[in-house]
DNA sequence: CAGTATCCGAGAGGATACTG
DNA sequence: CAGTATCCTCTCGGATACTG
């Protein structure tokens, strides 16, 4: 048996983002932009309140959290669950679904950081070249 | 057999990138950069010269695509083929290395696709609250 | 064809102050 | 604590023109 049919049916998936116009491009740049890949990252490693969450990533900004956590949330990535009661008391953690999606962008953030190595090199390479 | 020492690697390895001067950091915004993720994408059809590249990613202009593409050479994830003639005649393509890292996104992008109902659905969800 | 150079506007994003 | 509001800066990124 081969996979083919499902490997050109995965690539046209894939091909369909590069349109400018296509719908998942919107939600592709919020996931994948500055802060998103790493609060992402971040709520991964579990449910976390507002300031939790700001300790875990290193040097966002409240505003950027903030504005970051509710395009998540309005594209059903992540849940907020606020606990109404004094102190104010706000949970973020994924959804289902933003488990299911953000896996795959956790596989490249590890693939990336055990390749690291070889981009290092690679990167003294071409500076070497530039250089010249 | 348990995968708890695997997974745990894999979680630290993942959470390292969150630190602000972790040096996979700049290569991860590249990737998945505004662009970035797109041209990534539009490479893994196979290799392409520069006007050929501009036209699969939808949108994308001269200059982005030029400052996108010497970026990923640095990081070793493209490779430039030139071959010297009249007209000049450049080619990119995926490295080895860019393939690997890059099959994460792309699987991402995947999984995306698919999910946008589910998204789209949340969204509408979100906005009538929002309004209410 | 395969880019680089320059200009310019819009929006990202940081710092700070304030609110419930 | 969990944010919003405001200001201000600086970079991103588009349009245009030019080069080999």
């Amino acid at each position: 048996m081969s996979t083919t049919d499902e490997d050109r049916q995965a690539a046209e998936l894939t091909f369909n983002v590069l349109a400018k116009r296509c719908s998942s491009r919107p939600v592709l740049e919020h996931m994948t932009g500055k802060w998103g890949t790493l609060v992402i990252i971040g709520l991964r490693e579990g449910p976390a309140r507002f300031n939790e969450l700001r300790r875990r990533v290193d040097g966002v900004s409240e505003k950027m959290l903030s504005q970051t956590l509710h395009s998540l949330e309005r594209d059903g990535l992540v849940e907020r669950i606020v606990h109404s009661a004094i102190p104010p008391r706000v949970e973020y953690r994924m959804t289902p679904l933003g488990v299911r999606v953000t896996d795959k962008l956790a596989a490249l953030a590890e693939e990336l950081e055990a390749s690291m190595p070889e981009i290092i090199e690679a990167q003294s390479r071409y500076d070497a070249e530039q250089r010249a």
